[in-house]
DNA sequence: AAATTTCTCAGGGTTTACCCCGACTCGTCA
DNA sequence: TGACGAGTCGGGGTAAACCCTGAGAAATTT
């Protein structure tokens, strides 16, 4: 299909660990590095003379890190794909690595084959995030899930009446258009939710705006 | 260790199912299966009668759905053990089945290993979820995570002091709160409100909070 | 050094939100 | 049938939020 290498730039302020990979990639034919740099700053010079296609580079260096340097390279070429090397996965990094455009996130512990499987990957347009990860993201998702449950268990007086002047609270209309969009007057309004504030033990609109979304009352997308 | 058993429940509206999952789980010593019905009514039926270690339920039926029979099962007795199979997987029936207390979830073409493995982590007290279905969750959080980020790029005109402001406003204090933790008077704080208002083109106090906590501003955690 | 922005505050006003009370209607349930 | 909860309003009030204008002090930029 293709004669063209990989072209692949390596990033890490640790000689050692560029090496390690170097050797890891060096039988193999696809893949060809271009250069070996040890700072997020080398890192974007090196974009901008010799394009690769493909940068490994480490989460953690000294001055810049490599969510900072990652958002550099997309935003000056988003074509140029980046893997992230790290020692340990945390929900912040996977998080901040994605914002910040990232094509896939390695732990540094892996094996040649996953390695060369990650670079071609994400040349390709795909995204390779490793099995770490992925279960990291869900043990976030499950124990967020089974909170909204055990949460919602607490129980709700209000009336559906009170359900319906809450959503529409929430959704941020003012006493004046929730009474003209349900057709009752401003003091009924007004009835309502000093009502609501009671039953629920808060004291004004902006406190049941944030407790109508920490409750999943309305959605965070239909904000 | 132990020579008891793990008492499987088995639940299914397709009987050929049934038998294709007890095939399956025939030969294996340390399972038993101590029943086999088609609908979530009989399946709490035979919960209540011989309390069965762990469930394997179709997510699909007629009459009560695989969910709902697990939410009744976890009310009645949190230690039986609940996996749901189901044909394809959505993220819906992923997160509804996670709030209902779901222990495992599997596709309907497993091998017979991963669905033994599967018995045998439940009954551990671990949880199953295969790898289509955490692949499932981190697509889904990969593309919130890059909306937000794109989201963000929006230009915000916000001075210092208007942002420290913002933050508490939207963490829910009255302009009085917000003169006395900042050592500022009242007359100030509506000032910068007001300029925070204009800028962002917003109106009141709750729609400042909604922006807050739609731009991330503030995290919905901390609420 | 001059211009601009940011942060500070005040007077004085309008509007909205919140509070406490009472009261009428309409269902439901005992 | 009579008590009760839910929903509907009003009066009359205080407090909070919001608006407009102006303006001095400090920091930043030019």
């Amino acid at each position: 299909m293709s004669n063209e290498k990989i072209r692949v730039l390596l990033v890490d302020d640790h000689k050692l660990i560029r090496d390690g990979i170097e050797a890891m990639l060096l039988n193999t034919k696809d893949i060809e590095i271009i250069a070996s740099v040890s700072s997020g700053e080398e890192a974007i010079n090196e974009v901008r003379q010799n394009k690769p296609d493909v940068i490994l580079m480490d989460i953690m260096m000294g001055g810049m890190t490599g969510v900072e340097a990652t958002r550099w390279v997309k935003e000056f070429d988003p074509a140029v794909k980046v893997v992230l090397v790290t020692m340990e996965i945390s929900k912040e990094y996977v998080s901040a690595g994605i914002k910040s455009g990232v094509d896939g996130y390695l732990p540094k512990d892996i094996d040649k084959d996953t390695l060369i499987d990650a670079v071609r990957t994400v040349q390709g347009g795909g995204r390779f995030f490793n099995d770490a990860i992925m279960k990291l993201v869900f043990e976030d998702f499950y124990s967020h899930e089974k909170l909204k449950s055990s949460d919602k268990k607490l129980p709700n007086d209000l009336t559906k009446r009170e359900h319906e002047i809450l959503n529409l609270v929430a959704s941020g209309k003012s006493n004046k258009e929730l009474a003209e969009s349900l057709f009752i007057s401003i003091k009924t309004v007004e009835t309502h939710k000093t009502n609501i504030l009671e039953k629920l033990g808060l004291k004004n609109t902006t406190e049941l705006v944030r407790y109508a979304i920490k409750n999943n009352i309305i959605s965070i997308d239909s904000l």
